[in-house]
DNA sequence: GTCTATATCCTGATAGAC
DNA sequence: GTCTATCAGGATATAGAC
């Protein structure tokens, strides 16, 4: 009780490498136990389930990650009347990023995993993400009206789930964007990546309200193709 | 040849619902099958094995889109020296919105599952994404390029990165928006999407360049929680 | 707490009749 | 092209010795 089992610290350790470089669904308890040198059995004796390892796992990182939105959310806007926008985006999006685990290559894998469980399509997964993201949400939701206050509740809403978006896609596939930008960009690069997202957010934050522009031009629908069509 | 055959769209149809619900992972041939009312070896006959069917769902829809796409950046950009950034955008957000279907949920269906495919952890499945989609990323790449000639190639490739994101996340997951916005927010209303998306990536797009700003305060590192810590 | 051994079920794929 | 029947293997979970 005192310390802990280093084999449950194993085979959470195991766990996380495995869901992220291939899925939830697609990693085997066997392989888990294979890699964290423990017993097939361990897994439900001290986690009771896959699902129970799965959502540990998950635990075991966003906790930290999202006290430390609320430590710094709390230090960028202390009830002020107009909190600084961009420092609530700092602290909304700049924790994920700057989580650290014992091995860099970890860290890494860890953001990796946290960025494509926002978008899994597992209900029940999802609903172990949900639980422990809402609340950051609704608080930093309560942020964002201060400091946008001309803002509209509803394109306030659409502001906040895009720049979610925005954050979970460039958390989950950082090799992608190294590949495609011919190296100029190094998503490694923890300084660099936020100098370049929280400009793009804050603007976008910021945007004109949508009962502002002009409607959309050109909507043409895209057909989808059938096997048999009316000639 | 003349007429496909009816149960290949069938199979088509049930896997696109079943991948979009549960996830390819997690959806057997079993169940497919079953919902498309044939046998369960019709799968390998018509598409050599489970993979090949995800690849046939995921081409039938991407396809039109893509082209879609590349056909509004035509009539946007035409060559000019400056083309209009906003319709940039559009031409590259709106089709996968528009994209329509026999039954209007299950385009809603496409949509998600088009979403949550562009963070996949199974290395196979996103090979087959990257393969339909760099053409498109590259080309609008180049047209991102001519609209603001005054961004440095890495900001560029660091933004389009955040807008596909962006893109992303709101098809993948819109009964969030929907729940938390408390009803103030229709994300399957096509046009009022469009008219919040639009001006968010249309500002962040036109942010200040990232070596303009200040440089990132608070480096503070979100600590890993260990079994043991030295005390 | 950790192990072996096993129960029970489901998976994708295929052989071969029709 | 469509079917039945089946194969070989992997999945999670558990019972029970130590």
């Amino acid at each position: 009780m005192t310390v802990p089992s280093d084999r449950k610290q194993r085979l959470l350790d195991a766990a996380e490498t495995l869901f992220c470089d291939n899925g939830f669904h697609a990693t085997s308890l066997r392989q888990i136990t294979t890699a964290a040198g423990a017993n097939l059995a361990s897994v439900n004796y001290h986690f009771g389930s896959k699902h129970g390892l799965i959502a540990a796992v998950f635990e075991r990182f966003v906790g930290p990650i999202n006290a430390e939105r609320l430590r710094m959310l709390h230090d960028a806007d202390g009830d002020a009347e107009a909190p600084d926008l961009e420092a609530i985006v700092r602290a909304f999006v700049a924790p994920p990023f700057r989580f650290r685990h014992a091995h860099q290559e970890r860290a890494q894998r860890a953001m990796r995993l946290y960025g494509r469980t926002h978008s899994t399509a597992d209900p029940s997964l999802h609903a172990i993400f949900v639980r422990q993201f809402d609340a950051v949400r609704q608080r930093f939701g309560a942020a964002f009206a201060r400091a946008l206050p001309d803002l509209p509740e509803a394109d306030l809403s659409w502001r906040l789930h895009f720049l979610i978006g925005t954050m979970a896609q460039t958390m989950a596939d950082p090799d992608r964007l190294a590949a495609l930008s011919g190296g100029a960009c190094d998503p490694s690069d923890v300084d660099a990546t936020l100098s370049h997202l929280v400009p793009f957010l804050v603007a976008g934050m910021r945007a004109p309200r949508s009962d502002t522009v002009s409607p959309n031009p050109a909507p043409r629908a895209v057909a989808a193709p059938r096997g048999r069509r009316p000639s």
